[in-house]
DNA sequence: CTGAAAGCGCTTACAG
DNA sequence: CTGAAAGCGCTTACAG
């Protein structure tokens, strides 16, 4: 618990004044500071482990290189991929973050406000709107996966109704013809994803899938996909809206004697879980692409840093490719001889 | 990008100094300050929205009310619900959370002590040793899963072998006597319950369990799951080290036809991710209690930061409780026999 | 009862 | 080439 050195320590070890320790260590002792002196002061400044404080700083320069981080769990889980993605852009620009629950601990969206963070990133764990609160539009802010409702912020958003259309269009290209989508009850996401999904297929010329609505955990996709593969009417290939529903359909097929891909082909898509790719068979997933949304987004930010906020609002969309896996085959001769 | 009010604005505003100003907003105006100028000050800061700038105040205080946590992803997981529950604890206690990779981004453990936050927290995906860095070691801190090798910091961590144990007897009192294990390759916390498991079987007089060594993601569990149930000595039930782990025993059980739990018992420890619980069937869980852990690290840390770390070094276990599930279940005929 | 001053640790003009 | 001063926004003794 020993007191860290501040710049008038060195000062006093070097022999000289405050500022020309801090003129030295900024790199602006030029034709300012006597060579004999600048060495005495870098010297003492490593002897003394000398770092300037931070708060001091911040003080005095209304900058505290740290954005403030709005996010919230949603269906229990936190948008772990993308914040992470969030973190690596922003520590390799210099930001340290402050991550808030915003929905669970709103007040402390006024105590990251007081601390003075540089700017928001509201990230969202699923498409969604979120109003962002009265104070925080006085700051720079972007939206993450989500849109502010006034318009007030640039928002970085998947591509969700493509996502979904990606996932039928690598069933078609496999032959398939009837399909089915396990999808979330609730959510934009849900919403869009399937639209894709029934868009792609009307543009196949294929009959409309037929659309079962889960909770969003496992065990919600297992029943969901029970009721699918009992019915009459069984498709060849299914696309889930959420890599927990697709899990859990794997685990129904099993228990119904359904081997993934060969009697049943499976397509998800993707909240960033990680948990798809290294199922057995491995799902073909639909990525949501966090690592370019963060970057893309972290620039915006650092953007509206530099120009005081006075950047136009803009509403960008990023495309979510495909990942291949092995829970794709062309359907069995049944479906083939029907379609 | 308006700029926010300051003491001074809300002096101007009220017709007082400052100083009148910070005394009537701290509570400490009663014999100080008139009836009527406290009004007045307490009018115009509501009027501005006054609220004090926190950087000003760390600076004044040497407190930032801000908690550095240190943590590092584990097979490519970050310690979610761990880290979650020391946010809540945190939060409830008013303070924030710097979250850094100190694995990946060293450099940040620096800029944190930079930011003079108050103290530290550690916080290990899985239990292990981690050596804190050495400026840290002059700020509080408290090591949540892990150890420091040189005892500087108190420690809180899981009775993995008394988990270990727990998974085992839920087996042992239903009824198995020939236990497999499926662990993860690496780790302190793989060595531990593996040991528990064993020492539960010993103690019950059971032959040695068999173990299989794995990686740690879902489809190491599914190969290590086939080799061992395509052995000519299958075991009546299973435990998983780590809940993906398990989830790959689940899809194994499956692709060779063994029912879970009639032809296989199941029970799997956790770290956390929060997917054994909604399998399907459930599995039953040997639970890390992270809130426990979370509460208790904080009001430690707490503890520290009063007495200016002057407190004892303290390391603390904590029971891991078994949740029940539906994988569970007595042994066929066949091994009651053989037992 | 009230206001002016000092100081937290910095940096940046500004005199000498 | 160098040091003293001002100021970022607070609070807490300290004079009046």
């Amino acid at each position: 618990m020993t007191r860290r050195a501040t710049a008038q320590d060195v000062a006093d070890l070097a022999g000289v004044s405050r500022s020309a320790v801090s003129l030295v260590l900024n790199g602006r002792a030029d034709g300012n500071i006597s060579r004999v002196k600048q060495e005495a002061v870098r010297d003492a400044a490593l002897q003394l482990h000398y770092t300037p404080n931070a708060v001091a700083l911040s003080l005095r320069s209304k900058r505290t290189e740290t954005i403030g981080v709005l996010t919230w769990p949603d269906h229990r889980q936190m948008p772990l991929a993308l914040l992470g993605a969030v973190y690596r852009a922003a520590s390799s620009a210099g930001y340290l973050l402050m991550m808030v629950d915003a929905q669970e601990r709103p007040w402390q969206v006024d105590a990251l406000l007081d601390r003075r963070v540089d700017g928001f990133m509201v990230v969202a764990p699923e498409l969604a709107d979120f109003a962002v609160p009265e104070p925080v539009s006085n700051v720079p802010t972007v939206m993450v996966n989500c849109f502010d409702p006034s318009l007030g912020a640039s928002s970085l958003v998947p591509d969700e109704v493509g996502a979904g259309a990606s996932a039928a269009q690598r069933l078609i290209e496999s032959g398939h013809r009837e399909l089915g989508v396990v999808a979330g009850r609730e959510g934009l996401a849900s919403e869009r994803r399937v639209q894709g999904v029934e868009r792609a297929a009307q543009g196949a010329g294929l009959a409309r899938p037929v659309v079962v609505r889960a909770g969003h955990s496992i065990d919600d996709g297992y029943r969901a996909a029970r009721e699918l593969l009992e019915s009459d009417q069984v498709p060849s290939a299914l696309v889930c809206t959420h890599e927990r529903l697709a899990l859990g359909v794997l685990l129904a097929a099993s228990d119904v004697g359904l081997s993934v891909p060969e009697d049943l082909s499976l397509v998800s898509l993707d909240d960033g879980e990680n948990l798809a790719a290294r199922l057995v068979p491995s799902v073909d997933l639909v990525e949501r692409p966090d690592p370019v949304i963060a970057t893309h987004a972290l620039e915006l930010l650092v953007d509206q840093l530099r120009h005081g906020g006075h950047s136009a609002v803009r509403r960008l969309t990023f495309v979510c490719p495909v990942r291949r896996g092995a829970s794709v085959a062309p359907p069995r001769l049944r479906a083939l001889n029907a379609g």
